[in-house]
DNA sequence: ACCGCATTACTGTGATCACATTGTGAGGCG
DNA sequence: CGCCTCACAATGTGATCACAGTAATGCGGT
């Protein structure tokens, strides 16, 4: 497991870090990980730990958790720890309340930037998550919300948005694992659809309306299951 | 700790790294720089000097650098050059309406936990403030002006607005010295008296909208000092 | 058997070194 | 005289080591 010979890691099939910092794919495989559920919150992340596990050294593990932790994708408690941030009623409240704010403000933004065609391809990805839904792949499904959303708002120019909307996305991330279960009974795809019939007949307050709905309806069960979670895994990490 | 004389930084008076990180205390003075607009946009910040003229190892610079990065108050070109960020007007104009959207919204949130109390403080802050501009002491009145907003947004309790805003902030900073010159012109502080007089009244809306006003006023007159400055900068820094 | 304390293992922080890449300058060739 | 090329300097990246603080553990005392 370690890097001996050079630029090969071990049991990935990641071609080479070429052109790409070593740092960097450590925190982009983080990021997913993250962003996938794959931690559970509370959950302690050390950087040898995370080193030895990825292959690397040190270094690219230290510095893809402080970015992270810049981001407010993991925390760091007084303890110097960096643990996968555990989630309150409060707090999901509070990210949805921003994630309406920046994201219809960038949909907004993208509107002017919208087409028929664009139109198009934002329904071929609405219909591949639809398909996702019937095929119960959860997965494929949050990849196809995320293409949507980001799809639309990277219409618009500017470095600004962009990334503090993935920072949103990167701090609900831990907690989105909690929706597998409830896979079957979500509807807000519905609102994709008047995203884009916002679109195509030219009606910035509707594609506005149908993105804060879209936001409002997928966040809106989370709570309960963030209290189900809280209660039923206090008997197992009681110890932290 | 041999940089010759201990742990003593050179030129300094930090009493001693007690209680915070060596990186942190870097980040500390790097981000105050930066929001008042010590560096000049374009300018290259390099790790070894930093830590040079800190006195420190590469290490604490090197992650300062990166969380200022991460946090969009620094620029890091494919050159993996970090840099102050250089300012366009569009860009203005998108950090404008991200702090409309997420400043308002911080408003809003903090409005249920105001009181007469605090809206004599938020007064006081603004009669200090006005004193800065008769006094014509910029640093003081930038320094006051931010003391009103975020007293006012940490009066919500969470962790989640908080961070972006000062992100935001943040990345303005550099480019607010360009108000030196014109002070005496402004006239947002009416926006501030008409935030207090909301608080009094309960108006929640009102609020918002002076909070709004306010930002709109602030950063109106920005876009043109900077196309002034980089017309009559691009003869000294066309060559990067 | 339980509680308090000292020892041990572990983690983050800072420093130093080695290497690859990039930027810069001088010198040679057309 | 101008452009290209090569060498040198500088920079970011990654690795390793040393140190300090903290949590976990084992031991001895009561």
């Amino acid at each position: 497991m370690q890097s001996d010979d050079g630029d090969e890691d071990t049991g990935h099939d990641e071609p080479a870090p070429k052109g790409t910092t070593l740092q960097e794919r450590v925190y982009a495989e983080l990021r997913e990980a993250i962003m996938l559920g794959r931690f559970r919150p509370g959950e302690a992340m050390t950087i040898r730990g995370l080193a030895d596990s990825l292959g690397t050294s040190m270094m690219p593990a230290r510095e893809a958790l402080r970015r992270l932790v810049a981001e407010r994708a993991l925390d760091l408690l007084p303890n110097r720890r960096v643990t996968v941030p555990t989630m309150t009623g409060e707090m999901f409240e509070e990210l949805t309340e921003a994630r309406v704010a920046l994201e219809v403000l960038a949909a907004r933004r993208a509107f002017p930037a919208t087409d028929p065609a664009f139109a198009d391809r934002l329904e071929a990805i609405d219909l591949e998550q639809d398909a996702a839904i019937e095929a119960r792949d959860w997965a494929l499904y949050q990849e196809r919300n995320r293409a949507f959303h980001f799809e639309l708002y990277e219409r618009a120019p500017g470095r600004v948005l962009m990334p503090m909307i993935e920072s949103l996305w990167l701090q609900i991330g831990p907690f989105l694992y909690l929706t597998r279960e409830s896979l079957g009974r979500t509807y807000m795809e519905d609102r994709h659809k008047e995203a884009v019939a916002a679109i195509r007949s030219r009606d910035e307050d509707a594609l506005a309306l149908a993105i804060e709905q879209d936001i409002r309806d997928g966040m809106g069960g989370l709570p309960a299951l963030i209290a189900d979670q809280n209660a039923e895994g206090k008997s197992v990490e009681a110890v932290g």
